[in-house]
DNA sequence: CTGGGGCTTCCCATCGTTGGAAGGTCAAGA
DNA sequence: TCTTGACCTTCCAACGATGGGAAGCCCCAG
């Protein structure tokens, strides 16, 4: 089948099966006579692994190791739980930072009194040390 | 004072500060006779105002309103507790998100043996609709 | 054989920040 | 006074992931 259809079935902009090819995340597409990517069903499997990946937040470079671990039969499965928690890290660290953001603004937000005068806490906030 | 020291004066790097000015979230930097910015202590503080801005996530765009609205001493409380208020809704809804992802990884972690063994419900789980 | 839709490659934009290159300015020391 | 070196200037490019568009080629239906 051609991109436009490995693309539909995937759920994978074309544009994007194009740069994933285009950084190695997925390996090059066979090509037909006239020039044009073909995919087979598995490829498109690939396609569909990659934007469940994407859903769970891993970057391009992390979802190419976790491409090339489910190609690879005789992984360790315990490189690939390595991979998952370290970036369950990730994900709780960022969570802490824009928790901690949230808790400030709404802190300061509490305070202001939200009307026509020009007093505002938030602002004063943001102009000394936090 | 020249970009260096409104720099270290304020926490921002002197590239920023430039880029700051090009993008006009902070006003065009007075100028000496060899074309060199010179900055006041007033323009430190407004540095700083945005560099407390950006820690607590605000968009450059926000962060340009949000030093509009400092800077204009007849402005509304009200519109700075909007635009806060917004925010941290938008805060809510990335950590939502964040954290969903983190559950379903932990979920499917939490399965996997983690051995020398394939065998890896992680990838099964991307192999499959979540 | 022509039209139009799909495909190709390439460039640009986003967002915030950082890096480098090439060159001008300034202040201090010989 | 001249030199040195730190500081400054502008411009250009990159990161990561995605989207948009242009110019042009390919392929199938009518």
């Amino acid at each position: 089948m051609n991109i436009g259809e490995a693309a539909a079935r995937s759920g994978v902009n074309a544009k994007l099966i194009r740069h994933y090819e285009s950084i190695g995340v997925i390996p090059k597409a066979a090509r037909s006579g006239g020039g044009y990517r073909t995919y087979t069903d598995n490829d498109v499997h690939t396609l569909a692994f990659v934007k469940r990946a994407r859903g769970l937040g891993f970057s391009m470079k992390e979802i190419k190791k976790l491409v090339s671990l489910w190609r690879n039969k005789s992984r360790a499965s315990a490189d690939v739980k390595a991979l998952a928690l370290r970036h369950v890290q990730e994900l709780e660290k960022k969570i802490a930072e824009l928790d901690a953001m949230a808790k400030t603004l709404r802190h300061l937000a509490r305070a202001c009194h939200g009307d026509g005068r020009p007093d505002c806490p938030i602002l004063e906030g943001l102009s000394r040390p936090l």
